[in-house]
Formats: structure tokens, sequence, C-alpha cells
RNA sequence: UGGGGCGUCGCCAAGUGGUAAGGCACCUGGUUUUGGUCCAGGCAUUCAGAGGUUCGAAUCCUUUCGCCCCAGCCA
């Protein structure tokens, strides 16, 4: 704490990491405090999760590493738009950061700040620093220049601080409507960064804010906004993606002319990161809510989408997340990583999370002609495979009358097939081995039944003399519990959705990212489970009780990912 | 009158003048009552290209090329 060779730093293991060790090295900062700042105006995606991660985060590693500073991230909403922004975003957001692990210790708004933000603009005003500009909204845009050309003065400009003190006041009261004024920031119209070209401060807005009620008609921009957020709340590291980077002159050039007169705790900076991107998925706002609002999905929850309320319902944990945002690292190029790699995540994770249970999604009848018509074995099965290092287990039925999964039974199989075929034994998981002597065809000659025997000695060893390589998962008919069975796969069939402004990007929806099964065979065990229960269904993949629409009677289960399936991939599928 | 960034294996990403980490993906074998897991092995003579400095360069210099961001009273 007080000893400073205590401030040893810990290998840096990104770019931001190296910066706030080079910061605390050089006294710059004797603690760390960051914030996550969404505006409330949409769901968060797994996008906004790499950045809740590196923030929290960020806050939580120093915090331990200097004790006694605390762990200070803080979650602010920047809300300094009313049109857009509604309580509801804000409490959709704070479940899923919570429900990703992280806790604040205090929600901040932008808004808390509306007064103070005030003060300071008219504090700009006095020292000459800002005018109130009359220019039209298509004015402004053509006094801007382009990105090639300067820009030139409005004829505004130089308005005197009485004057513009007189404007700004009567804004602040309402008298004048929208889009009349703006305060904008005395800079250099022809600064070759765009953003610097006298910013706009404030806008006028005659709307009823969800913070502040009717307290203001006008509102301050995010430029504005949120340097001074930052500094009143005394943050040393302001962490953002980096489209902000041509932001950041304008974002100190505001600290900078403030500092002395708000009196502002810490001097804080910006420093900006690679957003995360996705393939086989979209991940920007207007285009999630064109699937929502389209119809395209169900709902912001729906689990084809990378929303975190769309994860959580598909069954993604937030271990599984947080270790992918650990995986991707913190960088500045543009990426995009690739959906395999979350996938990889959420296998590793449940693989020593969920339980083994047997379900049969496509049933295929199969009777085992010389098992005593009435029997019932109980059979015990194991939760767990041998290598996960857990106990438990369940007992299973075992009867003349089971159903096996189409893809295990093939009338004229390619080589290595491990599966049954005519003529071929395969392994019951838990039970018996089995030969199939015959199939029982309808008149389209589709298979509808298969005839086996099975090998009474083969309950726990093998059978003596041959080899049976494959195993298949089996359900009792007479005690099967039926259910509905999602099958969700990757939202778009390609992986990067067509370049194209509008609409386009619905072409490229996976017509198989949904596929419901209806009337799929659970092994008995499954009638106790509960929502949000998750399972690996063997051989096949995770799936969780659906947290919305199963029921005690009518489980609904979603497919959270399928297991690696090398066979498959042999197979060119 | 343009400015700000970024280019290291199919995808991420370490590397900061001393001779290319790691993960995912992929390929080989082994184990296996999940074609899962696990284990063993393979996978960049080269860092966008070209020059140069140096005993030595992904790292320094010069130059070329490519990609991203900025002209909302959004954030």
């Amino acid at each position: 704490m007080s000893e400073s060779p205590a401030r040893e730093v810990a290998k840096a293991s990104d770019f931001i990491r190296e910066i706030i060790n080079k910061d605390l090295e050089a006294g710059r900062h004797d603690k760390v405090v960051t914030r996550f700042p969404p505006e409330p105006n949409g769901f968060l995606h797994i996008g906004h999760a790499k950045s809740i991660c590196l923030n929290f985060g960020l806050a939580l590693e120093y915090g331990q590493r200097l004790p006694g500073t605390g762990t200070d991230c803080h979650l602010r909403f920047d809300d300094t738009d009313p049109t857009k922004e509604d309580t509801l975003f804000e409490e959709s957001i704070q479940a899923d950061v919570r429900w990703l692990g992280f806790e604040w210790n205090q929600i901040y708004h932008a808004s808390d700040y509306f007064e103070r933000l005030y003060q300071c603009a008219e504090h700009l005003i006095e020292v000459g620093k800002a005018y109130v500009c009359s220019l039209s909204d298509p004015e402004i845009r053509e006094y801007r220049g382009t990105v090639k050309s300067a820009g030139k003065n409005s004829p505004y400009r130089e308005r005197s601080v009485e004057e513009n003190l007189d404007l700004f006041r009567r804004m602040r009261k309402g008298e004048f409507k929208d889009g009349l004024h703006v305060l904008r920031a005395k800079i250099d119209m022809a600064n070759p960064n765009m953003k610097m070209r006298d910013p706009l401060l404030y806008r006028i807005r005659h709307a009823r804010h969800h913070m502040t009620g009717d307290q203001w008609c006008i509102y301050p921009m995010y430029d504005f906004a949120h340097p001074i957020s930052d500094a009143i709340e005394g943050i040393t590291h302001s962490i953002c993606t980096l489209e902000f980077e041509n932001n950041r002159e304008l974002y100190d050039w505001v600290v900078d002319e403030l500092m002395e007169f708000a009196k502002f705790p810490t001097r804080p900076r910006q420093y900006e990161f690679a957003r995360l991107n996705l393939n086989y998925t979209v991940m920007s706002k207007r285009r999630l809510l064109e699937l929502v609002e389209g119809g395209h999905v169900r709902g912001w929850d729906d689990p084809r989408l990378p929303t975190l309320a769309g994860l959580r319902r598909r069954g993604y944990t937030p271990e599984s997340i947080r270790d992918l945002c650990a995986s991707v690292g913190v960088a500045k190029a543009n990426s995009t990583v690739d959906m395999a790699q979350l996938e990889f995540c959420i296998r590793n994770d449940l693989n020593h999370k969920a339980p083994r249970v047997m379900a049969v999604l496509n049933p295929l009848k199969l009777v085992i002609e010389n098992y005593p018509d009435d029997q019932v074995e109980e059979l015990e099965a194991s939760y767990w495979p041998h290598d996960v290092p857990k106990e438990g287990s369940r007992m299973v039925p075992f009867s003349k009358e089971i159903y096996i999964d189409q893809d295990d039974f093939m009338l004229d199989p390619p080589k290595k097939y491990f599966r049954l075929a005519p003529g071929a034994e395969v392994r019951l998981r838990y039970a018996y081995c089995v030969t199939c002597t015959d199939v029982v065809k309808d008149k389209d000659g589709n298979v509808t039944e298969i005839r086996c025997t099975y090998d009474p000695d083969t309950l726990g060893k093998n059978p003596e003399g041959r080899k049976v390589k494959g195993t298949i998962h089996w359900v009792s008919a007479a005690h099967a519990v039926d259910a509905e069975v999602r099958l969700y796969d990757r939202l778009l069939s390609q992986e990067a959705p067509p370049t194209g402004k509008d609409s386009e990007f619905l072409n490229a929806i996976n017509p198989d990212a949904l596929v419901v099964l209806t009337g799929c065979k659970l092994e008995r065990s499954l009638a106790d489970a509960k929502p949000q229960d998750r399972f690996q269904f063997e051989r096949q993949g995770y799936f969780i009780n659906d947290e919305k629409d199963s029921k005690p009677d009518a489980p609904v289960y979603n497919r959270i990912v399928t297991l690696k399936d090398s066979w498959a991939r042999s197979q060119g599928k």
C-alpha cells in the first residue's frame, strides 16, 4: 500500500495493461478506476462483453494488486439523448452485466452531471471558447467542409460573450424550438481532424428524459459529456473502441480547458482497442434491431442472436463468454474472431459441468426379438465419463422395444461406419450389444423398424471373439419422455454478411439456424429436469432446458452446441 | 487539406535489435462402452512489399502497397 516497491507490476498481457503499469510506475495514478458506459438504447451483445470483461477485469486486477485502493469500475449510463433512451434498457443492461459475473459499487448516469456540464459550458462561453451558433442543420454540415477540404467559420462565431451567455441561458429556459441554436466549441474550422471543427456541445431537445424528466430542454453531446463525466468520477483510464480515435483530440481539449475551472480529481486519458467481431453472425445495433423488428427471430433473447440475452437463453455460460474474451486478447488491429473459438469455449466449459444423458432426437423403433416381452431391467448409467472426476449415476430402464436415432442406422453403410446396419453389431450404451437381423419398411421403402437380437453376455463386458466398434445411445420406448428440441445453428450461412447497406444481410440468414423437432424421446430421468438445466445428450451435443417455453409435462430443449464430430467431418458434411 | 489508426500461420495473438510464444482450426497416431474428452506429434527459414543501417532486423530508417475510421443537432 504505502511502500512503493510493493508496487511491483505483473507482466502486462496487452497494451492497455502495459500503459497502466507505466502510469503506476511513473506515479501518475495510485489506483485504477475504469468505467463501462453503455447508452441505454439497446441490448448488450457479446461485443459489449469484451468491453465489460476488459473494464471490470482491469478494476478487479488492479484492485487486488494495489491493496486498499478498492475495486472500481463504474457502470455509467451515457444518457445524453432523451429521444432514444429508456429505463427498460437500463434494466436489461444491468441484468446482463450481473449475469456475466460483474458487480459495480454504484450506478452512474451522465445525466447526474447535467448541471455541472451546464456550468462548464457557461465557463467556456465566458472564456471565449464556446459560442451559440444559429446556423441550420444543413448549413452546419456545409460549413464543416469535407474530409479533404477546410470548413469555414460560422457567421455567428464572433458573437460577444454577453450575447452568447444570454442566448445559451434562454436556450436552457426553453425559449427556442429544437434545432434553432446549438452551442459549439470555438476551435478551428480548418483543423484536419474534422472532430475539431467547432464541434457541437449542446443541442435543443424538447423531450422528456427518463431520468431528469422535463428539467432540461438542452442536452450535451457525447464529446462534451463523456470526458467531463470521466473526469468528475475520477476515471483514470477511459477505454473505448477504435472508432473513437479521432475523438480523443477533442476529449483532451475538453478536459484541458476545464481542468482548472472544474477542479477534476484526475486527468483521465482515453485509449482505444479493437471491438470484437465474430463471423457467421451480425453485431451492429441496426442489424440486430432489424432481425427482431422484422420478425426474423423471436425477440431480443432469441438463441440465434449474439445478444447476451440470446446467448444466455441458448445455454451459453458466463464463464464461456469470459473465457472467449480472455482468449482473443486486446489489441488495436481490426479483427474477426472465428465462431469456432466461441464454440470451443462453451464445449470446454460444459465438458465438466453437464451431466451426460441419453436422448433420441429422430426416433427409429428397434425391437429386440430374443428379449423377454415384459421384462424391464434397470441399468446403472454414470452421469460422467471416466475422464470427468465427478460422481453420480442414475438407473435407466431397458426393455424389448427401444428407440435409436435414425442417423445410427444405414441400410447401405459406407466403409468405417461403426453404427447399425443389416447384419452389423453395435453396443447399446450402458447396455447390451445387439445385431441387426431384419428391417421393416413401409410401402415407400422407408425403414420404419429394426429387428435385432441381443447377446445377454455383453452387459458390462465385451463380447468374446469379436470386436464391437460402435456404441449408440437409445431410450426405452415405454419409459420415454416426449420433448420438443430446438436445434440451433449459426445465424448466417456465410462468414460475413453482404456488405450492402440495406437489408441485404437478411439473405445470408441460415435457414437451418433453427430446426424444431417434436416427438423426441428423452430418457426417463429427464422427467425431473428443471428449466435452465444443462445436459450433454450423449454423442449429440449440449442442451439446455428452455427457461421460457419448457413445461413440466412438455419439456423444450435448446441445443447449445454440437459435440465435435470427426465422423461427420470425414464424410464431408 | 487531409487527418487518425492498423498490417506476424486459415482465425485471434505474443514479440519492444540477439535469431518467430500460445490458443482456435486443421492433419497424424494412441486411449476410449460418447466417432466426445484426454494424450503424443505435426502445422510461419519468415513477419504486407522493396530498399537501407547493423556482426545480427518482425523490431531501427526510407519508400511502396493494402485495409479500417472521421464530413449525425447519435454514441
